[in-house]
DNA sequence: CGTTAACTTGATAGCATTCAACTAGCGTGG
DNA sequence: CCACGCTAGTTGAATGCTATCAAGTTAACG
C-alpha cells in the first residue's frame, strides 16, 4: 500500500493524503485487498482534511451532512443524549476509522460524533464515495463490509451492556479497544493510547463514573490493567480476555493482529 | 411494484415470489424506489423458500452460510448467548427483513436467528446478491440502506438498555415495534403482532422476566398498551411515546408511515 | 384432565446509583 | 510565584432499581 502512495504525482504526496494511506485505506483493504486502481481511486477522492482540538463537536445529532468524516490522527466517539441530558456513548473510534458513513444515504447521522484528542480529519464528499462505489465493486463491498462490522461492534456492545456486570464490562470494552487499536497501527504490545476520562468510560458501559473508578481499581488490583494519562496498560491480557468473557471473532480481524 | 409482479411470466408467480415482492422488494424500494429492471433482477434472484415453525433455529451462532435469509411471513429475532447461559436479543425481525445480509461478506452471522412464529424464509445466496448489486447501482444502494437502518435500530437499543429505565424500556421497545410493523405492512391501527413471551422481553431489554411481568401491568395500568395472546393494542400512543422518550428519526421511515 | 410453559405475586438480596466531600493535577493570571 | 479555579479522580455512606428466590395461578394442549 506505501507503494501505491509512493507512484502517486508528488503534489499529491502531501502529509494527508500520505495519512490517508495508512490509515483510511489500510483499514479498508485490510480484508480483502484492493486492486491497484481502486486505492489509487479512493486517494483521488476530494478529500479535504482539517485539524481539530481535543472535545470538539464533529457532527450534531440528526445535522444534516454532505461528506463523510473520517479519522486521519486521534480519537474520537459517537454518543446519543437523552432528554433528562444523560448521554450514551455508542462507539469509540480510532484512525481509519469513517464515524458516519452511513450519513452518505441517510443524509443525516442520528448521532453525534466528537474528539476526545487532537485530531485530524477528512472529509469525504458523499457523491464522490457514491461514484467510486459504483464504478469499482471492490470499493462498494469494502465499504459495505466496513458498514457490517462497525454494526457487529455495536450489537458487541449492547450484549455488552445487557448482560456483563461492570468489572467484566470494562475489561471487555479494554479488551476491543487493545486490539482495534492494534489493528489501526497505534499502540503495541500492551500499551496504547486511549486519552478517555472515567467519565466517558462510564457513558460507554452505562455505569456512573464513581463505580467505573471502583471497578478500574479492581482491575488494577487484580493485576489486569491500568490506565494512566490517557495510556492504557495492559498486564495480563488472559486474565483480562477472561475477565471480559472476550471474543474477538465479533471484530472480524485478520488472525495476523494480535494485543 | 405489485404492477411488476403482474408482469413477471405467469410460471413465476408463485405464492412466495408474490410475497417476495410485497416484504422484500417493499422494503427495499421504501426510501428510494427502485427501477423497474432492478425489481426484476431482485424477483428473478434464486431464491429458495422454506417454511418454519415457531421457535426453530435459522442460523446457529457464528454458523458459515453460503446464503442470507429473508423473512416473507412471521417474526424472528437475533440473539446471542454468553458462557453462563444468559442471552441478549439483539434485534427483531418481520416481513421484509434480510435476517443476516452481513453474512453475504462476513461469510457468518455472529449472532444466531430464530423464529418467534411459524414462518416463511427465502434463501438468497450470496454470490447471487453480490452479482445483482454490481450490476446495478440502485440495488447495491437499496442494500447498503438497509445496513445503515439496521445498524441504527442496534444503536438504538444499545441506548435503550444503556440509559432508560424498565418502563421506558419497554415502552420504547413497543414503539418501535409498532411503527416497524406498520412499515412491513402488518398490523393497523395501534394493534399489531408480536409473538413474544416475557421471557423474551426480557431478554431484549435486558430485564427479568419478572420484572417484565411487572413494569406490563404497570405500562397497562396506566392505560398505555396491554399484549395477549402475541398481540399488542396500544390504548395511548402520545403517552406511551412519552413514556418510551420515542423518536422515530432513527428508523428513516417515510413520513407516511403511521402507528 | 394431566402436564407443561407462561404468567403472576410476595419477600429478600445485591449491584450500582446517588449524594457528598475531599484530594490531586494543571493552567491561568494577579 | 503562588493563589485561584476547574476538571479528573477518589472515598464513604445511604438509597434504590432490579435481580433472585420461591410459590402459586392461569393458559395451552394433547
Amino acid at each position: 500500500m506505501s507503494r501505491t502512495v509512493k507512484n502517486l504525482p508528488s503534489d499529491q504526496r502531501t502529509d494527508w493524503r500520505f495519512n490517508l494511506a495508512s490509515t483510511f485505506l489500510r483499514k479498508l483493504s485490510m480484508h480483502a485487498p484492493l486492486t491497484r486502481p481502486e486505492c489509487e481511486r479512493l486517494l483521488s477522492l476530494p478529500v479535504r482534511s482539517q485539524r481539530l482540538a481535543a472535545r470538539t463537536l464533529l457532527a450534531a445529532e440528526g445535522e444534516q451532512r454532505q461528506m463523510a468524516c473520517t479519522l486521519l490522527e486521534g480519537h474520537a466517539y459517537r454518543y446519543r443524549t437523552l432528554a433528562d441530558g444523560s448521554r450514551q456513548i455508542l462507539s469509540f473510534h480510532l484512525p481509519g476509522d469513517v464515524v458516519d458513513l452511513g450519513s452518505t444515504l441517510l443524509g443525516s447521522a442520528d448521532y453525534g460524533v466528537a474528539t476526545l484528542s487532537p485530531a485530524l480529519v477528512g472529509y469525504l464528499p458523499h457523491a464522490a464515495i457514491i461514484a467510486a462505489m459504483a464504478e469499482h465493486p471492490g470499493i462498494a463491498r469494502a465499504f459495505w463490509r466496513e458498514t457490517f462490522v462497525d454494526a457487529s461492534i455495536t450489537r458487541e456492545w449492547l450484549l455488552n451492556v445487557g448482560r456483563r456486570d461492570a468489572f467484566a464490562r470494562l475489561a471487555h470494552l479494554l479488551c476491543e479497544t487493545a486490539l482495534r487499536s492494534s489493528a489501526a497501527g497505534i499502540g503495541h504490545a500492551g500499551r496504547f493510547a486511549f486519552p478517555v476520562t472515567q467519565t466517558d468510560l462510564g457513558e460507554a458501559t452505562a455505569l456512573t463514573a464513581v463505580h467505573v473508578n471502583r471497578t478500574l481499581q479492581r482491575l488494577r488490583g487484580d493485576g489486569l490493567v491500568s490506565i494512566q494519562g490517557g495510556r492504557v496498560s495492559i498486564h495480563d491480557w488472559d486474565g483480562l480476555v477472561q475477565a471480559g468473557g472476550f471474543d474477538r471473532t465479533y471484530l472480524h480481524l485478520p488472525a495476523t493482529i494480535a494485543a
